[in-house]
DNA sequence: CGTTCCAATTTGGTATGACAAAAACATACA
DNA sequence: TGTATGTTTTTGTCATACCAAATTGGAACG
């Protein structure tokens, strides 16, 4: 059955899978979690050879709709923002090593961060106060491991992203940890900073207890500037 | 000459390849606009067929790293933070069909550009004022065409991306107004309502010549509050 | 010497068939 | 019922072939 293939010149035959996939996907007809169909069937139903179909497949998977293990049947994944930022993923980390990368993404995030912080100020209720709380006690009680600080003060910084509800943020958070840790992790980990940031992260929190986003602005601006400074060294050539 | 060829059964051959390409393309063996060794030479040089070639290529591409066009070689890609947001584009725009999806997108603009006109009011130096009056002054001359006074609102957000000179900024205010634009272009839009949001932005304006961070975040928020719940029920069932 | 145009060659897109290895399934057994 | 074993699918990869489009090289021309 030498079907007449309608085939614009300049588009894959991977690309109408992929859009029909799309389709279905975001109607329901594939169900979230469930798997593929096999390939053999897909490129019978669709009267394309096996490698379009592979191709298809790869393209879903490369845009997050679907996750392909090797050797595993493509499920449908569930839409995530966690999803988003994986794609983005290894675009990032090619213009973190392009001059000046890191400095732009961390000014971003200082910026970001300055707004949660006033936002928490402004609108941080009994239940996120007792989580940085917490998280702030956890903070002090590494001051001794490096390691577990490292830990503890991501946790903190955490909390802000999580007090405007926004099931955005939490998955920016981890990205831009997961970015910029590479960095941090060459720095030099002395207690003394250590405890020089675990009293910016009680400044913070203190100027959020006392409902003052202009304070709690600047004590954070103050303390990511200052973890700038100490950061910048270890890849900014003198 | 059959090579022994070490296969871990849970990953793919084509990984390899790609993350061979990958730091060929950031340390610059491969040079940012010229394009990849033909297919057949690839997988001679590296003794894997043309299948996995292909998987690999078509890899690098939905990852951003290179440009492939139907047709014609893939060419290295320049590293843009666009293309870091157009590696996302997928993803997101399935996540704006779910429940919720462009509320939480939105907020995050909102939460974004209230920084950002704070900066703004803060940093704004003569030449950004300039722009900003510009963009003011084309918004006023676009009144009566809805159309072009479209544009021209976003051209006067775009502005308040600019002023903290961090090239991040500016492909996220393009990412914001495609992946929000389907939704807003099917508002009903009267002149009305082009005055209101002109009106919005002039107070908007004056704050940042009064160098009023305060007054400025309000009168964003006011603006884009007003224009949320404008936008809101063309898809938010009642 | 530079430009235009055409043919030969190269190269990407797709199809087909094959095979090993892993997964999924079914079956018999304890 | 639960487990071990064998059978059938299914995926990952390879090899090959063909077509059409892109590239290249050179011939013809100004």
């Amino acid at each position: 059955m030498t079907e007449v293939r309608i085939q614009d010149a300049r588009t894959r035959a991977a690309d109408n899978l992929v859009s029909m996939f799309e389709c279905q996907i975001i109607d329901g007809t594939l169900a979230v979690g469930k798997p593929l169909p096999p390939e053999r069937e897909i490129m019978q139903s669709f009267g394309v050879s096996r490698t379009v179909v592979r191709e298809a497949v790869q393209t879903l998977a490369a845009k997050g709709l679907v996750e392909a293990r090797p050797r595993f049947r493509p499920v449908v994944r569930t839409p995530g923002y966690d999803a988003a930022i994986e794609a983005v993923g290894s675009v990032v980390n090619r213009l973190l090593t392009v001059p000046g990368g890191v400095r732009n993404l961390f000014e971003l995030r200082i910026m970001m961060e300055a707004a949660l912080v006033r936002d928490a100020a402004l609108h941080a209720d009994k239940d996120h106060v007792a989580r940085m709380k917490r998280a702030l006690a956890d903070n002090e009680a590494a001051l001794g491991d490096s390691e577990r600080f490292f830990d503890t003060d991501v946790a903190f910084h955490r909390v802000l992203y999580e007090v405007p509800d926004n099931p955005v943020l939490p998955p920016i958070h981890q990205a831009y940890t997961d970015w910029l840790s590479s960095h941090w992790t060459r720095m030099p980990r002395d207690p003394e900073r250590n405890h020089v940031n675990f009293n910016a992260h009680s400044r913070i929190f203190e100027t959020i207890l006392f409902r003052d986003p202009d304070a709690a602005e600047r004590a954070l601006r103050d303390h990511l500037d200052d973890a700038w400074n100490q950061v910048r060294q270890t890849f900014e050539v003198p």
